[in-house]
DNA sequence: TCGCTTTGATTGTGT
DNA sequence: ATCAAAGCGA
């Protein structure tokens, strides 16, 4: 295995702290994982002691399968690790799931007034807004309109993450709405621990709480002696504690990151973390992985030249040996529906052009073989690719991927690949566990595992319909608010409540005994088999066929196999340990992991998720003013910043061809909408990129507007996608405004410019609030 | 009191 | 265009 020489220092620096720039594609797995072989084999550490930390599911999942293929471990990636003395591998989330289990097991946290027990389960965004809904209509008694609960959910999550408690929120409120934010913080911790129920602010926060207990916090600390965090730019202040306190003994800690990366800020990952690493560890080694293995020279100078446009970047250069040269081709699409067909057009056209004549592809042969070279080297783990197959060739539809700024994206593109053919998958969360009766299965399991959680019971309650509805389960929370029991004990008794009626009781009593079963079957019977009980007693396949029409339910049951079929990985666990095990899979565990390795695909999916890949052909869509940089974003330069961050990560996706488009005029939210050109196309210097070429004869075959002009004949094509169907934004004069110019903001009020210096201003709307504005953007008027 | 129809928001990224 | 919540009839 050959690294270079910097790659090398970083795998010989151990037992000291390491800082490891690691620039796009720059082969910081491979250097990590020689780190972590290194320090096995060769060093002798305990693999035990090791604990790397990596920022999703994909990234921790490849690092187990290279760490353990290093070590010639052949297992299956889901298993525990510590039965078999390896690193601990995973995700923050998972990780700390794993150790406040483990903690709960070993420790009674009452001392410390942590109100958690063992059999805690995860709560997904969806649940958490429900609950605050709750709170603030039925609790509280406030107007939802006035105090709408993702807006609270956000304060609350914005103080967990700055270790801020419910109890200690008093001190930070300041205003009206913080107020109230105050009131729902401090039911809500009350219901979760009622519920034994953590979100995911929760899991990092409680996690830093019991490790502010010595004997705690040393247990770990010895535990685990070697700490390594990859994609550090992305941890925010309590993931940067929690590190901090458990490297703090041996400050053995390796970081590795880059800000340029920095593209979740919105879950408040702050980058000064890696920014300031040498303050908290001045003795630290800093490494600077700068050249780039896999991209082409063309790709990475626009790279470059984007994110240079950051005031805050910081001076450094991302390069590459690698100097073949095919420009970056930019599609400016008269529509949507084109934009897509042609993204589908130019993958068929080109598959069908290398099968043809696969010789003509091998013109770049020094280019060629160098990589070959270089790559069997360093990841001489991967299994041989044969020289046709290998990495400049572009020879099937997996080597393809799409790229999009936000989910729902993906639609029209696919509808385009599934007009011409082509195999395709969406990396989309919502796919597979956000699917309807995939969440009704599962929240049957959670309500069966944690028989103390509401929330759970009110979902399923009425899931087949049991005819229980609101009014039922509204006399349902009074008795439990009044007698505080806990909701099981309230369904057993449910004949002791007078006011409801005998068919509501029968009703619930009905399905207590079918929780009662469910629990007991539970108790012996692993999770595949479990489901399939509970598909099995509720008729679930006949509540389907009556909800939806036969095609759909027959669908709807497929999933429904498919998630049997996962949860038989957890079979050869004790019964309640399966279960356990895979709720906490599932409710961290974002996508399914692709089970058709062999197939060949194209792949969509949006740019955050697409971080921790690489690809040859990148296909970047809907590069439009508003929509990438996004319109929630444009007000602050921050955000803004991020944006073309984000610009950087999707360009730098792309190994050899990177294809950019646009849609002059797209169809959304029911409307026709022109949007300008994306600033990041500017930004890419104009020797860089070139022009897609489009021929009319397609175009005309392709156009939904062909469509379209048969309601409208008189008007000719060019005619009439000339007329602007929507007002483009426009902006402010910066000119016209001055220092103390009072001015209004459509949503905050009248305020004060406090002060001015050219497009950007600071903006008072309170003594305690001022805002950083770019007042040319900003949707601002004097007054 | 439940279930169906209409209305109104919604779509920013994801552990 | 799509989905959840409010409004209305049985």
């Amino acid at each position: 295995m050959h690294l270079n020489e910097k790659q090398e220092l970083a795998k010989n620096t151990i037992n000291w702290p390491l800082l490891i720039i690691a620039w796009a594609w720059s082969w910081k797995t491979a250097t990590l994982t020689a780190r972590v072989e290194h320090m096995i084999k060769e060093v002798w550490i305990n693999p035990a002691e090791i604990l790397c930390v990596t920022f999703t599911n994909k990234a921790a999942k490849e690092m187990r399968e290279r760490i353990w293929k290093r070590l010639w471990i052949h297992i299956d990636n889901n298993i525990y690790r510590q039965k078999w003395n390896l690193p601990l591998i995973g995700t923050f989330h998972s990780i700390w799931v794993y150790l406040l289990k483990d903690v709960l097991n070993k420790y009674d946290l009452s001392e410390l007034w942590i109100n958690l027990k063992k059999d805690f389960i995860i709560y997904d965004e969806d649940d958490k807004l429900k609950l605050l809904k709750w709170i603030i209509t039925v609790d509280l008694q406030l107007d939802e309109k006035q105090f709408p609960a993702r807006q609270i959910a956000y304060y609350i999550s914005e103080a967990k993450n700055s270790w801020l408690a419910a109890k200690d929120y008093v001190w930070a409120v300041d205003s009206f709405i913080k107020e109230k934010v105050s009131q729902v913080y401090n039911i809500y911790e009350k219901k979760m621990s009622e519920n034994n129920a953590l979100d995911f602010d929760d899991i990092l926060f409680k996690t830093l709480q019991i490790l502010k207990n010595h004997t705690i916090l040393d247990y770990y600390q010895e535990k685990y002696k070697y700490i390594m965090v990859d994609e550090y730019q992305d941890t925010n202040m309590v993931q940067y504690q929690i590190i901090k306190l458990l490297a703090s003994k041996y400050r053995n800690l390796a970081v590795v990151g880059d800000d340029w990366q920095s593209i979740y800020s919105w879950r408040w990952a702050d980058m000064r973390n890696i920014i300031n690493f040498k303050r908290d560890y001045s003795e630290a080694v800093v490494v600077k992985l700068e050249q780039n293995y896999r991209s082409t020279k063309c790709i990475i100078d626009a790279a470059n030249c984007v994110v240079k446009n950051n005031k805050t970047a910081l001076e450094k250069t991302l390069w590459t040996e690698n100097e073949s040269w095919e420009k970056i081709i930019f599609i400016d699409a008269p529509d949507d529906k084109l934009e897509a067909s042609i993204i589908a057009k130019i993958i068929e056209e080109k598959m069908n052009k290398n099968v043809i004549s696969s010789e003509w592809i091998w013109v770049d042969k020094s280019v060629e073989e160098t990589n070959y070279a270089l790559n069997n080297s360093i990841e001489n783990s991967k299994e041989q690719i044969s020289p046709f197959q290998s990495e400049w060739q572009i020879s099937k539809y997996s080597d393809n991927l799409i790229l999009y700024r936000t989910n729902w994206q993906s639609r029209q593109i696919e509808e385009a690949l599934l007009s011409k053919w082509i195999p395709y998958k969406v990396v989309w969360w919502l796919k597979f566990y956000d699917r309807k009766e995939v969440k009704d299965i599962i929240w049957y399991l959670k309500a069966i595992f944690n028989p103390n959680d509401v929330i759970g019971f009110k979902r399923i309650i009425n899931t087949p319909s049991r005819k229980i509805g609101s009014r039922t389960l509204e006399v349902l929370d009074i008795y439990k608010n009044n007698f505080s029991l806990p909701y099981f004990q309230i369904l057993e008794n449910v004949e002791e409540i007078d006011d409801l009626n005998n068919w509501a009781k029968s009703a619930v009593k009905w399905f207590f005994n079918l929780m009662l079963n469910f629990r007991e079957v539970a108790k012996r019977t692993e999770v595949a088999d479990l489901i399939q009980h509970i598909v099995d007693k509720l008729d679930y396949k006949t509540y389907l066929i009556d909800e939806f029409w036969t095609e759909e339910a027959e669908w709807k049951m497929d999933n429904i196999k498919e998630l049997i079929n996962l949860a038989t990985n957890y079979n050869w666990l004790w019964p309640t340990e399966s279960l356990s095990q895979f709720l906490e899979e599932v409710a961290l565990i974002s996508d399914l992991d692709s089970v058709e390795n062999d197939a060949d695909y194209v792949t969509l999916m949006t740019i955050h998720t697409s971080k921790w890949l690489e690809q040859k052909r990148v296909f970047i869509a809907w590069v439009e003013e508003s929509i990438f940089p996004h319109i929630r974003s444009l007000e602050s330069e921050k955000e803004l910043e991020e944006e073309r961050r984000l610009m950087y990560v999707a360009m730098t996706r792309a190994k050899k061809e990177l294809y950019i488009s646009r849609a002059i005029e797209r169809f959304y939210f029911g409307n026709y909408v022109r949007n300008i050109v994306s600033r990041f196309i500017k930004e890419i210097p104009k020797e860089l990129i070139e022009d897609y070429k489009m021929e009319i004869s397609n175009f005309w075959l392709w156009s939904s507007f062909w469509i379209n002009l048969k309601d409208s004949e008189t008007i000719l094509w060019w005619q009439w996608f000339s007329i602007p169907k929507i007002k483009v934004k426009e902006f402010n004069d910066v000119s016209t405004f001055s220092l103390w110019d009072r001015v209004n903001h459509h949503k905050f009020g009248n305020w004060i410019i406090t002060s001015l210096s050219g497009e950007l201003a600071e903006i008072a709307f309170s003594e305690k609030w001022i805002v950083k504005m770019n007042i040319k953007i900003a949707p601002i008027k004097k007054i």
